[in-house]
DNA sequence: TTCCGTGCAAACAATTTGCAATAGA
DNA sequence: TCTATTGCAAATTGTTTGCACGGAA
């Protein structure tokens, strides 16, 4: 937490309240958080800290490369730490999300890479498909 | 063309001038198409025809599984016939987009459905990365 | 003191929807 | 006739932005 903070300092970042809090509650929610969802749990103990500054704090964070967003399904962005990279795919039926580890990707990185030049990134997308439970019969 | 909307009025569906004109404008325009190039064309022809009965008719369409929609980038969709099964990739910094064919990913749909009993879709959402132009370096 | 960051309201883009009028089957 | 479909305007959703004020460095 101080470190992450020192970072955004070091990146000629201020230290401030609304700042504190959303890194806070990034940290104690964990992984794959909508913008909405960080919102209210900052909001629990701070009523005063907008939706937007969570946004522009999350922006500030991509930017540091601290967090990644990631786009699962329709609408909504979720977000989680850089450091945990990992594909996702998501039930397009009801929307549950798998974390599939980066090595299943391996191969065919490296044949994008081979045969296109093509740097994958991890996961800034979800695959979409259909779970075990979803699955008809 | 004809046998499609034949398909439309088997399930129940009408066939009308929007509908004749916008598929003819979908065929034409061949893949990869936004709602909203779509409806340019068709309006080069028919004025008069709205954006959002282009996407009701995209999603009659979609529905009888004549064509599919992608996610590429941050917004908007793009569509093609369903017919036409391969993934997309698309470049982060320029938003171009690569075909994949379906082989690429059999090895990958394979251990998902074997790990997970996950049935992965043939590329509803794109996956992103960095191209050869795009590339630092 | 100097800007960066904030709250707020308003703007935005892509898509969806309610409704009354119209037109296929 | 009867109900599916349309045009239009307005609503929705998720996110971004302009602005004047307040607070880190």
């Amino acid at each position: 937490m101080e470190q992450l903070l020192e970072l955004v300092r070091a990146h000629g970042g201020r230290v401030t309240t609304p700042r504190r809090a959303i890194l806070s509650s990034l940290l104690e929610l964990g992984s794959h958080v909508t913008a909405e969802e960080l919102a209210e749990h900052v909001q629990e103990r701070h009523p005063d800290i907008h939706l937007s500054t969570v946004y522009r704090t999350l922006d500030t964070l991509a930017k540091l490369e601290v967090i990644d967003h990631v786009h699962v399904g329709h609408g909504r962005a979720v977000f989680h730490m850089a450091d945990e990279t990992h594909h996702h795919v998501s039930c397009r039926r009801c929307g549950a999300v798998l974390e599939v580890p980066d090595s299943l990707f391996a191969e065919l990185a490296r044949q994008l890479e081979d045969d296109h030049a093509f740097a994958l990134d991890h996961g800034h997308f979800a695959l979409s498909g259909v779970c075990r439970r979803c699955r008809p019969g």
